[in-house]
RNA sequence: GGGGCUGUAGCUCAGCGGGAGAGCAUCUGGUUUGCAACCAGGGGGUCGGCGGUUCGAAUCCGCCCAGCUCCA
């Protein structure tokens, strides 16, 4: 029987044998394509081949490939033949043969390598594509019943992404039985329903599509088939759903054990966990790691999903990194990456469930609330809803099922507005471009740098325009400047010449061109020769600052581990910041000791080489390439002599000992898995070393001490700051207590009224003193006292509970308060105030004292 | 990069313009010694940071930092 390791290796060895090179999976981040999110297809990584950007290495290739897609998510699982993560078997083509062998050969793996029994199999073909038609019936004599006519949707292959290779496809199918089917008339291959299984598409690359959509002649016209591993399996396997077959298996009979519950009795929560663990596991084993932006978020989402149907089934604990171990069981031969990664994997999964899950039971009373509130209408308002989803992070369809269960409805509608709010205002907030007015073009050539070798060079200048804000752009024929890329910012400089001053104060890629922005301090640009002249202290000091994060780079693979990589960088004079993959905190202790490290290997003034090589070289010899990162066939390898190599276009010191000192400033993080460091290099790091000294020397004036001391010095001053703070409370008690004993009322009536100043005492004692006369027998009294704090009046009124229907303490208060020229307030039996004029209060306490009188009379 | 929410004792949080609180944990004393023991008492806080408004800010406003979350 076929397991997948002998279907990977039959379909390899097949096309092997048809002359095909073997390429091994590429990652699932794609390296040369910013529009793919993940690699979503087997001809990714062949891309390039079609539209004949690159000359060809070979003509024939076969791969299988791991792919992710997350456009179907929600189908995920409930479906047999969905999934976020699967393998693609492909045969490709970049123009050598086409649709006749590529047919040919297809027919000949499945009926007779597979064995396939053909009475089961149909094909589809785009209606206008002839050709494949005719291949199908007369050469390989398929019945002509058994040939489907499908329209664009199903059988024409647009790009990956938005650009590129694109073409006519022919689908086989497999008929898996009336039981699969929806019953319904007209249901054949095409049909949205399990009957009939698409396992193999064949695509026929023949034009190029631009970006404005027009389709043109593809370079060279080619095949590029996808055979869904999963797929296939279920039939060899005899299988009813992809999640039988033993890709997928093991990892079912792992969560039966873990859920305590058998498969059959619910199979969808299942699936989709399987699914997306298997999604999870190999997007982390790839260096994608949940956050809250691009690749990482969709991993965020797909976990959670996971974890959603397992809520179902009323498990809510983390689970999830429990099955890695499956995973790696059935692929970590395959695809070694996985076996490698499969402790971190498991740290990292579980760390994401128990955020999430601590992010839900935290939240969970905003969300009963909301519920509460919405019952009297029957619906969830759509503002409300999108506030739980937005601030909460309550996926929609949670929130569904728990209105579900208070017979509830969402308004959806509302809840689209307010995302589409949301996307507008993000959007508005993008960077404004300022596209300045026309290039003035004298020499239309493309600028050469020749910064790795020169800080001063002669040059013409070939175009210019102005920009809305006074300032120029200027590109000149061969340049020393070197422009922003790769985090390290752009030269300044000037550019000088016969009457004629340019002061340039940033450097910028345009297109192919690196632009000077500046100011013109003399003459007019004209088609001149100038010098070009690089300010050579802030040029080293980016050099110092460049050269270090590759020490970085490479000391913090050593000490942490190879998951460390490089997630973007900015580099300025002698100042650096470094963010990496890392999923904890790196204590003092490491700290001190990636700086040591690195400061060993400056003084041991370590070359620094740079080389052009071609790509396929450098990553041989071990240089490190970024992920995501665009590299042409020939990339710039630097290497730090014995100690690291890089694949970097920035400048750098011709030795480490350049560098000088190197400093840690900060450690942070940025993102889940993600973390930064800030160093210092050179003077800034040394005046950084003086800056910390001369605030412990200002410490150590202070106090008196010298540094050594200083710790224990603050530390029983703070002490006793604390013993004199207690002291301070005993003694207020205590005075609170002694005026207590000696303060007389003035009677009227039943009612006592306490009306005295204290120009020594401020408000806290007076409320202590307050507490101590009403502590007992307070309901008949009524108490105004003023005291001083900040060099300011400051009073507080109290008034017991048999008094408080005829006067209100704060009205006692805002009436005093505004006599003095003070302000003040508090509720019915306690006010408080300040401010105004001490020579007032005298006058102001008989005028209360009157006041009183006439209220108690 | 932009929006929203949160930041108070070691932990979980209440308070949301006028004296910094509760539960758990900890320490002391007592009572007990069988499944989260009990009773009494004590210690522990620049209420994330900096400014502003106010007689008065943990509380209102602005900026910054950190965590969570959504969007790009």
């Amino acid at each position: 029987m076929f397991d997948s390791r002998k279907l990977r290796e039959s379909y390899l060895k097949f096309f092997e044998q048809k002359k095909h090179k073997i390429m091994p999976s590429s990652s699932l981040i794609p390296k040369d394509d910013p529009t793919l999110l993940f690699t979503t297809a087997g001809m990714v990584q062949f891309k390039p081949y079609y539209s004949g950007a690159v000359p060809l290495p070979f003509t024939r290739a076969v791969s299988c490939q791991k792919c992710l897609r997350v456009t179907d998510l929600e189908r995920v699982g409930k479906t047999l033949r969905h999934h976020t993560f699967f393998e693609m078997l492909g045969n490709f083509s970049f123009g050598d043969y086409f649709k006749e062998e590529a047919i040919a050969w297809a027919w000949e793996f499945v009926t007779e390598v597979l064995e396939i029994n053909v009475e089961k199999l149909f094909v589809s073909i785009y209606h206008e594509d002839e050709e494949s038609f005719n291949i199908w019936k007369k050469k390989i004599g398929l019945q002509e019943q058994k040939i489907y006519k499908l329209g664009k949707k199903d059988n024409f292959w647009g790009p990956a992404g938005k650009t590129g290779a694109c073409g006519p496809s022919t689908e086989i199918y497999y008929d898996l039985g009336e039981e699969f089917g929806c019953g319904e008339q007209g249901c054949g291959p095409g049909c949205d329903c399990d009957r009939f299984l698409e396992f193999w598409n064949l695509v026929f690359p023949q034009y190029d599509m631009q970006e404005d959509g027009t389709l043109l002649p593809l370079k060279n016209m080619g095949v590029d088939t996808g055979m869904g591993l999963e797929r296939t399996l279920l039939i060899l396997q005899n299988k009813k759903s992809n999640y039988e077959t033993d890709v997928f298996y093991p990892i079912i009979k792992g969560l039966e054990k873990i859920f305590n519950r058998p498969y059959k009795n619910g199979k969808v929560p299942f699936n989709v966990i399987a699914d997306h663990t298997r999604a999870l596991v190999f997007a982390i084993s790839d260096g994608v790691y949940p956050s809250n932006f691009g690749r990482g978020y969709v991993l965020r989402k797909i976990l959670r999903r996971a974890l959603r149907f397992a809520q179902k089934l009323r498990f809510e604990e983390p689970f999830m990194y429990r099955l890695v171990p499956s995973v790696v069981k059935i692929f970590g031969d395959v695809y070694p990456e996985v076996y490698e990664k499969k402790e971190f994997s498991g740290v990292l999964i579980k760390s994401e469930e128990e955020r999430f899950l601590q992010t839900l039971s935290k939240n969970l009373p905003y969300l009963k609330e909301v519920i509460e509130n919405s019952r009297k209408k029957g619906v969830v308002d759509g503002k409300d809803l999108f506030k739980l989803y937005d601030t909460y992070g309550f996926p929609v369809d949670f929130i569904e099922e728990y209105a579900q269960d208070e017979d509830l409805k969402l308004d959806m509608v509302g809840f689209k507005k307010e995302m589409e709010r949301q996307r507008e205002v993000s959007k508005k907030e993008e960077i404004f471009v300022d596209k300045g007015v026309k290039w003035e073009i004298f020499k239309d050539i493309k600028t050469e740098f020749v910064g790795y070798d020169f800080t001063e060079y002669e040059s013409e200048i070939t175009r210019y325009r102005a920009k809305k804000d006074g300032k120029f752009e200027i590109v000149l024929d061969k340049t020393p400047f070197y422009a922003n890329a790769g985090g390290q910012i752009g030269d300044k400089g000037i550019l000088e010449g016969d009457d004629f001053l340019f002061l340039v104060e940033d450097t910028k890629w345009f297109g192919e061109d690196i632009v000077h922005i500046g100011t013109l301090k003399k003459g007019k640009i004209k088609n001149i020769r100038v010098k070009a002249i690089v300010d050579k202290e802030i040029r080293y000091a980016c050099q110092r600052a460049h050269t270090s994060t590759h020490l970085v780079h490479t000391t913090l693979r050593e000490f942490l581990g190879e998951h460390v990589r490089q997630e973007g960088s900015l580099v300025e004079p002698d100042r650096l910041r470094f963010d990496f993959t890392h999923f904890e905190k790196l204590d003092d202790k490491m700290l001190r000791k990636i700086e040591n490290y690195i400061n060993e290997r400056i003084r041991e003034n370590r070359k620094v080489k740079w080389r052009y090589t071609d790509f396929k070289n450098a990553v041989e010899e071990g240089a490190i390439a970024f992920f995501g990162e665009k590299y042409g066939e020939i990339v710039r390898v630097v290497e730090i002599e014995g100690f690291s190599k890089e694949l970097c276009g920035g400048t750098h010191c011709k030795s480490t000992g350049e560098i000088g000192v190197f400093k840690i400033v900060k450690e942070e993080g940025v993102g889940a898995g993600m973390r930064r460091i800030e160093a210092w290099t050179g003077q800034r790091a040394i005046e950084s070393i003086q800056e910390q000294e001369r605030v412990l020397k200002e410490i150590g004036d202070i106090f008196q001490t010298e540094i050594k001391v200083i710790t224990s010095k603050i530390k029983k001053f703070v002490e006793e700051k604390e013993k004199t703070l207690k002291e301070k409370e005993r003694l207020e008690d205590l005075i609170a207590q002694k005026i207590f004993e000696n303060i007389e009322p003035v009677k009227i009536n039943e009612f006592e009224i306490y009306l005295e100043d204290f120009p020594y005492l401020n408000v806290n004692i007076l409320k202590k003193i307050s507490d101590r006369i009403f502590l007992k027998q307070g309901k008949n009294r009524i108490l105004l006292l003023a005291g001083e704090e900040k060099g300011k009046p400051v009073f507080f009124a109290r008034v017991g509970e048999n008094a408080i229907n005829l006067v209100k303490a704060r009205e006692l208060v805002k009436e005093f308060g505004k006599f003095i020229g003070g302000g003040g307030g508090g509720n019915d039996e306690k006010a408080e105030g300040g401010g105004g004029k001490r020579e007032k209060i005298k006058e102001g306490f008989d005028l209360m004292r009157k006041k009183l009188e006439e209220i108690f009379k």
